[in-house]
DNA sequence: ATCATAGTCGTCTTCCTGACGATAAACACT
DNA sequence: AGTGTTTATCGTCAGGAAGACGACTATGAT
């Protein structure tokens, strides 16, 4: 048997699907489209599509996040930037009956948006939306406009939930949270994007004394704002650290 | 185009690549096996395989893992437990480049066992060792007889560090380094385990008072042992809780 | 002027950790 | 038996971080 012999191994369809996270209305929302063709044909899916033939996973990713999303362009000097997003490598899900059609192994990554403007459709998607992550896992509630919320296509609700349990316990331990937020934000608007993450509520005093405290996350950019009615706050832009240390602690119960 | 159309995508192989990590004689140590086959080869490179038809990737992971270790069986009702180890699923590489043959998407795994007889060698391997990561990882130091080492094949150096990092990180928030023990433990002999694994001195006395303190980690199994010589010491099962609250600390620097 | 809304600074208590002294129980010597 | 060595285990103390919460400040709305 010849390492060359293309019969020696069988061959796979590869796809990134891509769990796009964001903080709206207090609550965290991921991108959905509406899929055109069967299978699945009229449910919501993540976004996605085949990885190239001389394409990086990363790229084919950053690619289909601009598609989907209308950011403008990547940065190739920072793989983990598209344009202000954050974007990681989640999970690669590659049960042999995911897709009915044939074998297809999808390498899922997350991507972390500030609050972009209503998405636009591409590729084969009717439609596209941002809905909250609880309406799409939660096959047997309501969506936003009341209608009855189907599951996922294929197993794209499993998917989104490593997503955003992911994204959850990420924002503990690193500076993540800040890639929810535009460039310029107040401490109020980072702790909102954590309790909306977590869908817990955070004393802002203690918040405020635990991210201005730690070295490296938050860098005064001396302005102030009054965004959100009220005294006006100082506006930060995310700090150089990655890490916290020590870290965000999530409220148990 | 029909969805149907196999020229609608390119074909790609999917194999699964495994980073088996051991502790022996104090060293965090990973399985490596020798190329019998071009490319690289001669070289050392991380166990693997094609995944095949009808097999879904942990399965894969899973088979690659008994075949490479002789561990004996996978219990279906656990997909991260193969007969002691714990193997869970690492990254995914596929950069158009990482083999010169084909266009190959590697599912990389990590496993963690107990210190295990010398492994034996299996599929296109001349032969197989346990290696200390160091060594695996510093292309420029020299291994345990003496030779010169060599960089791993394929972009295996960059699995293994990934695979390294992972663990190393995990064992602070989880009580993943009981899977580095054999089913019945000391406090010592896991205390070992974080040393060798983060490279680091830990006070004994400290560490006694946050293992046996944070509930569900460590069960007492009521004996006693003298391994290690001197005292005697209690004898532990690995408790229920997987994630440890608040976390094992790494000391900096 | 008064109220509602946010932001910011402090205080107090509690818990956890790191540093380290002291004791206990085995073994290897002499 | 006695002494030293090794490892295990318990205790004490000081410092830091976090939760609970009081107080004050600066805006806009009524």
């Amino acid at each position: 048997m010849s390492p060359y012999d293309p019969s020696a191994f069988p061959p796979f369809a590869v796809t990134v699907d891509l769990v796009v996270l964001t903080v709206r209305r207090h609550a965290l929302c991921a991108l959905a489209v509406r899929r055109g063709e069967p299978p699945f044909q009229g449910r919501w899916a993540l976004p996605g599509g085949f990885v190239r033939d001389d394409e990086d996973l990363s790229s084919a990713a950053a690619r289909e996040l601009i598609e989907e999303t209308g950011l403008c362009a990547h940065d190739p000097a920072d793989p983990d930037q598209v344009n202000g997003a954050h974007l990681e490598q989640l999970a690669t899900y590659g049960d042999p009956k995911r897709d009915p059609r044939m074998r297809v192994v999808s390498v899922a990554h997350l991507a972390l948006a500030p609050d972009l403007p209503a998405p636009r459709a591409g590729g084969d998607a009717h439609s596209a939306r941002w809905a909250p992550v609880e309406d799409l896992l939660n096959q047997s509630g309501y969506g936003r406009e009341g209608e009855q919320a189907a599951p996922l296509a294929f197993d794209h609700a499993q998917i989104l939930a490593d997503g955003v349990e992911r994204a959850r316990s990420k924002i503990e331990y690193s500076s993540l949270a800040t890639a929810f937020c535009p460039p310029e934000f107040t401490v109020g608007e980072l702790r909102r994007v954590y309790e909306a993450v977590w869908a817990v509520a955070l004393d802002p005093r203690n918040f405020h004394r635990k991210v201005t405290g730690t070295p490296g996350f938050l860098v005064p950019t001396g302005g102030t704002t009054t965004r959100q009615g009220g005294r006006p706050a100082q506006l930060f832009r995310a700090g150089g650290a990655t890490l916290l240390n020590p870290p965000m602690l999530r409220p148990e119960v």
